[in-house]
DNA sequence: TATCGTTACCGAAACGTTTCGGAACACCTG
DNA sequence: CAGGTGTTCCGAAACGTTTCGGTAACGATA
């Protein structure tokens, strides 16, 4: 292994002048700056990263920690997800760990002991609750972060996330456009941020109609095909009113929901209409769907290369607003909803 | 931070000494091992990672390079697989990182780099090739490694594997035993180590009972379904022998095997007899099949603890016969073979 | 000419750990 | 008592980098 004193000997320089040179640092000239690179290339130079580390503090890792999942529907999302981000993280030259978390504390553990051993310097956080206690704690430590997604208040982090209150309002007032006046929603688990957003949305769209709000409407829960088959039996068999039309989380619920009209003899669009948001998720074909569906898209997969982007460009000091990004989403329109009278 | 010297000056001993008794060494009395371990963790002290690493050119990390897999079918197993691993070391007090390789190397640049830069201790690798350069680099470099499988030369290194000759050979013998004299073999990709060592366990059970051996009944290719069809329509459509029973390389093959079998109009056992090996891959229920498969079991699940393990300890130092470990698969007897005559 | 600022460089300390070579001491052996 | 042996401890160096404070040379300014 070369050393900076091997390069400095070999170049006639001082070690400090060379470690300057190398990192670029403005009191040296152009000249050795040049004449330092070509060596370094030359004896094939790396960096010792365990003493840089030792006098910096910082490890030149960044982390993810990821809770087990037991579901093996989320494995495919899982995979492209690690897979986006390590080779992302690669190909900007950083060193990616991943944690998977084993308790139930959407692995604040983790986080804690990684932290106070300082081994990571930055984190990829997803999926954030409304309140969420991770990042509670890297904002207190001062730890960098990226979020995909948002927290309910001011951004003061690198973060990458789509418009939610715009997807829950998007689809709900194309409904409404077309004559709906009883729409029912399907959305994620309680809590998570994304879902109340789109509830924001959703009932933004409503009001601004004057129509009226039920709360048996807005439905909750594990974003799976069971959730919108049993909530959709449920709309249609319970005493209160039924829905025209109903705005789906993802398209496994919407998957669910056809399900449901179908085992109820209904059908999309003449009996009742459904849009949804779309993902792009791997495990849920939208041929696997009858009907052309209405959507908001916006892939997820587009966000991994991002995430990984802002959260490098956060550790190397760049401006807030550069590492910040809402990107917009597709309105795509299909033959799932019924124009009423 | 509590450092070294902050607990040597609170327990009124020496640096050197403090460091000693954390590490077991053997020239410091159990009294004041017992004395700095107490104060260890009332101070709270964790040991500075960089600075340990930087002394001894260790980083305490271990890695994974796995390949890019663009096939969703294999999504779970990896996903599996990395939870296994990452869950297993850390258990150990290691920490894991994983690499996704995007060449057609099977990742060995990505190894030539981390070795380089010795920023990992030691490396899983799975799947090895007969003649496996991953393999070949790490004995050359005199890195650790834990293997998934074998070479076919004499493993010097750790390794948990199945016994994949027995596994071809068990599953030979037995169709064999039912009276079977012509017995096709649709195994994995050619060049892998498991799939050759099968080959050659089918082979020895045909031939210690004086068995013709046919060239086109010894059949390799990716493991999927997709295989299992077309190499079954292949043994029956052409003009050649046509076998009585198959043997399939894994559940994937066998369910295409069932495929094809059904569209020709053969059934199983009647026509023709079926058995495989069963990893108990997550993306193939048994359910899926309309027969019991006659099948050797070794779930690959099991796997991912003992190669976490055995890294773990060679990194220890432990000797190598603790580390190598070949797992006795089962044998499991269905419906889906009819014995002969 | 004296002072100042700029440019390009350097020596030495610091980060926190491990380990080499010894030293102090007690106890035994002959 | 001299010499040997074993136990328990310690000082200092080393790992390879970054960075603080300083300096020499030189032209510009007052």
């Amino acid at each position: 292994m070369t050393t900076l004193k091997d390069l400095s000997r070999h170049l006639g320089l001082s070690v400090t002048q060379v470690s300057r040179a190398l990192n670029n640092h403005s009191d040296v000239s152009e000249a050795t700056k040049v004449r330092v690179a070509e060596a370094a290339k030359a004896l094939d130079y790396q960096p010792n990263i365990a003493a840089r580390r030792l006098v910096t503090g910082r490890s030149g890792i960044v982390g993810l920690i990821y809770p087990e999942t037991p579901d093996p529907a989320d494995a495919l999302a899982f995979s492209q997800f690690i897979t986006g981000l390590s080779t992302t993280f690669s190909r900007l030259g950083r060193q990616f760990m991943l944690h998977i978390s084993e308790g139930e504390d959407g692995g604040l553990a983790v986080y804690e002991r990684l932290v106070r051993s300082r081994s990571i310097d930055g984190f990829v956080v997803n999926i954030p609750e409304v309140e969420d206690a991770r990042v509670k704690f890297l904002r207190a430590q001062k730890i960098p972060f990226v979020l995909h997604g948002q927290t309910m208040d001011e951004p003061d982090y690198p973060f990458y996330d789509i418009d939610n209150v715009a997807v829950g309002y998007d689809l709900t007032r194309h409904l409404i456009e077309c004559g709906h006046r009883h729409i029912a929603i399907i959305n994620g688990p309680h809590g998570a941020s994304y879902v109340e957003r789109r509830f924001i949305g959703y009932r933004r769209a409503l009001k601004e109609r004057g129509l009226e709000l039920y709360p048996d409407f807005e439905i909750g829960g594990t974003m799976n095909e069971q959730l919108g088959l049993l909530e959709t039996i449920r709309l249609f068999q319970s005493g209160g009113p039924k829905p025209t039309a109903i705005v789906a989380g993802n398209m496994r619920i919407a998957k669910g929901i056809f399900s449901a009209l179908g085992a109820m003899s209904l059908s999309v669009p003449d009996d009742v209409s459904v849009v949804a948001h779309d993902d792009v998720l791997p495990d849920v074909p939208a041929s696997d769907l009858p009907v052309q569906l209405t959507v908001t898209l916006a892939p997820l997969i587009n966000s991994w290369e991002p995430l990984a982007r802002f959260l490098s460009m956060s550790l190397d000091g760049a401006d807030l607003a550069e590492t910040q990004e809402i990107a917009q989403h597709e309105f795509v329109d299909g033959a799932s909803v019924r124009v009423q009278m």
